[in-house]
RNA sequence: GGGCGGUUAGCUCAGUUGGCCAGAGCGCCUGCCUUACACGCAGGAUGUCACAGGUUCAAGUCCUGUACCGCCCA
């Protein structure tokens, strides 16, 4: 059997084995087991459905499922919950522009539902696609578990928080600036504008001041305003001056004549304002005329000014950029002049030129000065971005939260204004109480800096990909009711009561949250807000929005009756009454056609999945997670939200350490993307170098630094497609190649083992010391994992395993476990130095055995496929492994659920590893003048040593295992052993080695002075380190004795090198 | 503008609390198809630890400053 294992490491074959192993045994999933396991929970942070998976995802993921891997074999109940996230704007953009390329059709040909189905589509497809790329990395997800933040359990979660938050009056509507594209008309997120620099100007524009002023005996008429964006000058409200501004005191209070408009308009003193400076090195002072023109709706810098000094705010243009009074400019009536009048409807930058012309035709513009600068760009259309006033729904992140109190406190947080139990304070103090752990730890201060000056959170995004808001507007009519009612409050009254009537016979009166009356939309109707939590209250609401069009497009009245009679169906004929009642009286009802943004879904991902709000035995088991493992752009945008969210529905933190791993560039240091076309395909890697390679190269990679490189090169695959991978990959496929045919020669030696046979008092000298390695290797990996590391327990079995037990514990047990001493006396191995034993075969084969076993579980969780190939065809050959007397091991069906190697600390002994690596010395030393002396591998050689007494024993004692691996025929160790003639010398340690009949003089002699040399330069600064009075006075007395050691062994070994090269001249 | 990193061999990176004549893998040079592995074996060469100061008996490691590269936030 075990020759039918190819000679290759062929992953494929292994990796569908593997998984179908797993996949049998649903050794992934996870089900609450009344507290008889401790839970350990991860949720993936779902990848957008936008594209499928790149190599940062490769990364994060293997990181992940090396924790969980790791945690199952510790014996915990490990669930690790995957999924995929709808990715709003991200997802709707990608299939706009699919839609726009392949059928030239635009989103808005579309009906919202039908657009929303094209967008389900692709999402429905790359969903699988993700998960297909999960699996094929190895991530042991409880697939059955697999959640969408968009599907019907995440979609509670959404209304029930959504719910929650309006009753608790933490959700309202303001107006904000938002990144406004005027060729495609949508709302963009800051990370979809791309900065570009642009060469543009300054244009110095005169306002007139309303009355001169005198400034220092000097007669001002007139104030100068720098702008890189005339147009914008239409909606000024104020001029502003910093003020330190020696002509604060003057003109602060007075007020410009806006030129075009005729605004008067204000100027204020604000420390925003840059003074004026030709000589500084800060651009902005460079060309600063220390006023600055305020225009509150068209720039945020001026927004931020206009809250603080209570501007007007006024917009002069329309969504598609141009110069319109259509959407805000709301003093126009008063303004309306035959100049104003003409940019009308000019695009932006017609109306730039046009209004710069004005201003020089009018003597008005005082100088055009180039001026270099950002101008952020949409990335979708590439043009310039609007700053656009819009309403938006936003999260009151400050505001105390008084039923929290209890459970949380009150009062600031210390040294900030951040309340206790508000939704900020709920992130923020975890931290501090170190109860939530950064793992680099510094990250711990971005998370904790974006809490501490947190603004409110804006929610809503102009979009139709996404939970939209479910919020409905009512507008009532006052001339409804104008003949029974006089004042305000008696038609909120009746209203009030109308909708009561209404909520109650649809017994959703639980389910919905109004505002309170008091928005007045116009002058005949009042509004209010209804926040509709449970499907059946939505429904209510939907079908009542639908009668009220009926009602108003007579036209179908078909329609109109098979909704009533839904309606009375679906709820009672008392409700529909209620309902017509209503609806007489309203001017409109619609649902929010807004969406939430997906941060908010997000935000809930470490209990939407375990189905909360319902209480259940998977959430009370599962909930809180204990690790989150992802990128660092992401910690202000998700981690924040998710301890915020946690601990405001869930009642406490979603996890208590954060991994936060490094972002993986190419090998120029250029984040991988898509448009430079330097990313690598996770599948591309699996395909070409296998799933285990990959994930061995990039846990190797991971350290905490926050970048890795990895050189990108284009390589053929075998169907002929030119792909990028990288040569970094070979790592891992080297490691794997290893292993396989370690593994391979191990099991060829292992048919029959006699476990019965082990006797721990036969043990070898190497076994002895591959144990002692081994129990050192356990532990650090051990150690390594539960510090978050990945490179390091890496770093360690594989030293372990290829430079111990592959490069020498093998080469030492291969004769002990061959198959009889007539084979080996054929295959020519006669010296009595290398005696056999045959009762030395089942203690190799045990030994072997169990170090095998344990490498295999210690690299699972980094190598799952490979390890758990190999582990089953151990388990066939020798299935019964431990050490009797030394450690029991309980079988296991497979890796995956195998018990993690438990520390062995019996099992060190630094004598032996001592003895082995003065072996190893020798060996090395041996070999060194065999190559230098071109004495080929084959020849035997005669070999002495001269060393201590107690060293020279012992290495006579390990005399065969010297002979064996060094190929000699004869070997010696004494206190005086004497330089043969024609031999060659090596110095180590405290080891003269002399290698017989090595007659190569030249190259001796050069071997020789440059070890010299080296010695003398070693020696040296030892030298220089004892003959500093201070050195021995303060440095440890344990470093001293060191280097007075040193020293003496350096000296010896300089006359030893000086008296060799002194015979070598004779 | 604020914050956080990085700069160690040709390349990609380790280097824990200062004790190091500075390590690994790849690449390079030499010799090997030695019956597990040429995706391998054996051996070898390679560094002003970005720069300038400082602290210390001792600095790649700690402190200050400079330069360059990168990321995040405004």
């Amino acid at each position: 059997m075990a020759e039918e294992l190819s000679k290759v490491y062929e992953p494929k074959n292994i990796e569908q084995q593997a998984a179908q192993i797993w996949a049998a045994g649903n050794y992934f999933h996870a089900e609450p087991d009344g507290a008889k396991r401790k839970p350990y929970t991860i949720v993936i942070p779902p990848p957008n459905v936008t594209a499928a998976l790149h190599l940062g995802h490769a990364l994060n993921n293997t990181l992940q499922d090396i924790l969980i891997r790791y945690h199952r074999m510790l014996g915990l109940n490990t669930l690790w919950m995957p999924g995929t996230d709808h990715a709003g704007i991200a997802t709707q953009t990608v299939v706009e522009k699919r839609i726009l390329a392949e059928e030239g059709k635009k989103r808005t040909d579309f009906k919202r539902d039908e657009f929303v189905a094209r967008v389900q589509a692709w999402k429905d497809e790359y969903e699988v696609r993700i998960i297909e790329q999960l699996k094929a990395m190895g991530c042991s997800c409880d697939w059955q578990r697999t959640r969408f933040t968009m599907d019907e359990t995440c979609a509670k979660a959404v209304r029930a928080t959504f719910f929650k938050l309006f009753k608790d009056g933490l959700i309202y509507r303001g107006k904000r600036l938002v990144n406004w594209d005027p060729a495609t008309q949508t709302v963009l997120a800051d990370d979809e504008v791309e900065h570009e620099t642009i060469q543009g100007n300054f244009w110095y524009l005169r306002y007139p001041l309303t009355e001169p002023v005198i400034v220092d005996g000097k007669r001002i008429e007139y104030v100068t305003v720098a702008t890189t964006r005339p147009e914008t000058m239409l909606g000024d409200t104020a001029v502003a001056m910093n003020p330190g501004d020696p002509r604060a005191k003057v003109l602060v209070g007075k007020s410009v004549r806006l030129p075009i408009v005729g605004r008067i308009i204000p100027i204020i003193a604000d420390e925003h304002v840059v003074l004026p400076n030709p000589n500084s090195e800060d651009e902005k002072a460079k060309f600063s005329t220390g006023f600055l023109k305020v225009t509150p709706a068209h720039d945020p810098d001026d927004w931020a000014i206009g809250q603080r000094h209570k501007l007007e705010v006024i917009n002069v243009m329309a969504p598609d950029g141009s110069i319109s009074d259509k959407f805000g400019w709301t003093d126009w009536e008063q303004i309306k002049n035959p100049d104003a009048e003409n940019l009308l409807g000019m695009d932006r930058f017609e109306a730039r030129e046009a209004i710069v012309e004005w201003f020089r035709e009018e003597g008005l513009l005082e100088e055009v000065r180039p001026y270099a600068h950002e101008v952020g760009h949409s990335y979708r259309s590439h043009v310039p971005i609007e700053p656009y006033l819009s309403d938006q729904w936003y999260i009151a992140v400050k505001k105390p939260i008084d039923h929290l109190a209890k459970k949380f406190g009150t009062g600031l947080i210390e040294e900030t204004d951040v309340p206790v139990n508000s939704l900020a304070g709920l992130a923020l103090k975890p931290l501090l109480d170190g109860r939530l752990k950064f793992i680099p730890e510094r990250y711990a201060k971005t998370y904790q800096a974006w809490l501490e000056n947190l603004r409110d959170w804006p929610i809503s995004r102009q979009l139709w990909w996404g939970h939209q808001i479910p919020v409905w507007s009512l507008a009532f009519n006052t001339a409804h009711f104008q003949s029974e009612h006089e004042t305000d409050d008696a038609y909120k009254k009746e209203y009030l009561k109308l909708l009561d009537d209404f909520l109650v016979s649809c017994k959703i009166e639980n389910d919905v949250h109004h505002e309170d009356f008091g928005e007045i939309l116009d002058y005949s109707s009042f509004a209010l807000r209804i926040c509709a939590q449970s499907p059946k209250a939505q429904e209510a609401l939907n079908l009542l929005v639908k009668m009220s069009l009926g009602m108003k497009r007579v036209k179908n009245r078909n329609e109109d009756k098979e909704l009533k009679s839904t309606f009375a169906n679906k709820f009672s004929t008392d409700a529909l009454e209620n309902a017509l009642k209503l609806k007489v009286k309203l001017v409109s009802l619609k649902q929010d056609e807004d969406v939430l943004d997906t941060w908010f879904s997000s935000a809930l991902w470490p209990f939407s999945t375990l189905g909360w709000p319902d209480e259940s035995p998977v959430l009370k088991t599962f909930y809180p997670g204990d690790v989150l493992c992802t990128a660092r752009e992401i910690i202000t945008l998700w981690v924040s939200r998710m301890v915020m969210m946690g601990q405001y529905c869930a009642g406490d933190i979603p996890f208590k350490d954060v991994y936060i791993h490094a972002m993986i560039q190419d090998g120029e240091g250029r984040k991988m993307s898509k448009s430079l076309g330097n990313g690598i395909d996770p599948l591309v890697a699996i395909n070409s170098h296998g799933a285990d390679a990959m994930r061995f190269t990039l846990a190797s990679m991971a350290t905490d630094t926050q970048d890795i490189r990895m050189p990108v090169a284009q390589m053929t695959l075998p169907d002929g497609r030119v792909e990028n991978t990288s040569p970094k990959l070979d790592v891992g496929r080297n490691f794997c190649n290893k292993l396989w045919n370690a593994s391979r020669f191990a099991m060829m030696n292992l048919e029959g083992t006699d476990h019965a046979g082990f006797d721990k008092n036969k043990l070898a000298i190497t076994d002895k010391w591959i144990l002692s390695r081994l129990a050192r290797t356990i532990s650090e990996v051990t150690a390594g994992l539960d510090a978050f590391k990945y490179n390091e327990p890496l770093n360690a079995i594989y030293k372990f395993f290829w430079n111990d037990f592959c490069d020498w514990y093998l080469e030492w047990a291969k004769p002990r476990m061959s198959a009889s001493p007539t084979a080996r006396a054929e295959a020519g191995e006669t010296s009595p130095l290398c005696g056999f034993d045959a009762s030395q075969k089942p203690i190799a084969q045990n030994v072997l055995a169990f170090v095998l076993d344990q490498t295999l579980r210690l690299l699972h969780p980094f190598v799952p496929f490979i390890t758990e190939g190999i582990f089953q065809k151990l388990n066939e050959l020798a299935p019964a492994r431990g050490l009797k007397g030394i450690a029991e091991l309980k079988d296991a069906k497979a890796l995956v659920i195998a018990d993690w190697p438990k520390r062995i600390d019996t099992l060190f002994n630094e004598q032996i590893e001592q003895q082995i690596d003065n072996i190893q010395t020798v060996v090395r030393c041996v070999r060194d003048i065999r190559s230098r002396c071109n004495i080929p591998p084959s020849a035997k050689l005669i070999v002495s040593v001269n060393a201590p007494q107690d060293l020279s024993g012992i290495l006579n004692s390990d005399a065969g295992l010297l002979c064996q691996i060094a190929n000699l025929k004869e070997f010696s160790a004494s206190l005086s052993a004497p330089k043969p003639k024609n031999a060659a010398a090596a110095i180590a340690g405290q080891m003269q080695i002399y290698v017989h009949d090595a007659i190569d003089v030249v190259a001796e002699r050069k071997r020789l002075t440059k070890q010299k040399e080296q010695i003398e330069g070693a020696k040296k600064s030892v030298e220089a380190k004892l003959a500093n009075e201070n050195f021995i006075a303060r440095a440890k007395p344990e470093v001293v004795a060191q280097t007075k050691e040193k020293m003496a062994e350096y000296t010896e070994q300089l006359k030893a090198v000086e008296k060799h090269l002194a015979e070598l001249i004779d």
